[in-house]
DNA sequence: GCCAACGTTGGC
DNA sequence: GCCAACGTTGGC
């Protein structure tokens, strides 16, 4: 089980939109690193869902519906996309400022390289203080 | 609105 | 294949 997050411009698609499809595929996503760490996504995986732009922080959690499918907006078929569905949304977001506030995320690829669009989450974000004690315990009781 | 960081493009 | 120029993203 791996966790993840993704990056959206909420004034793109929110995670409220998520909330009202049920599921999304995640496509477009052509960037070499942000397509490797896509491939490597697996079903049953868990994502934060990020909101850049006037949020910036971790607003929801998803679950990756199936194995990385070829992305049918890419004409090359080089890509790969990824569908999720919407598990819950975080009762406290956890703000791009808390992250870079906390030295054990220096390192993270969330604040080294702003423009990365998918990225691995270590398991120290993924149930930390940071996540509120309602959203642990939300996230514990749906079995993860 | 600005700009730093980074990716992509195209001329050589 | 290199690299300068340009475009885009996203935080400030």
């Amino acid at each position: 089980m791996a966790h993840w997050l993704f990056k959206e411009e909420p004034e793109s698609y929110s995670f409220a939109d998520l909330g009202r499809d049920g599921s999304t595929t995640w496509t477009g996503v052509t960037n070499t690193l942000a397509q490797k760490h896509l491939r490597a996504v697996k079903k049953g995986d868990l994502v934060f869902f990020y909101a850049t732009g006037k949020l910036k922080a971790v607003v929801g959690v998803m679950e990756v519906s199936g194995d990385p499918i070829p992305d049918p907006a890419d004409a090359t078929g080089k890509c790969v996309a990824v569908t999720v569905q919407a598990v819950r949304k975080l009762a406290s977001p956890v703000t791009l400022t808390a992250i870079k506030a906390d030295p054990a995320f220096v390192e993270w690829e969330l604040v080294r390289q702003a423009r990365l669009s998918v990225m691995p989450v270590p398991d120290e974000l993924w149930g930390s203080c940071l996540i509120s004690e309602a959203d642990i315990l939300s996230l514990g009781r749906i079995g993860y």
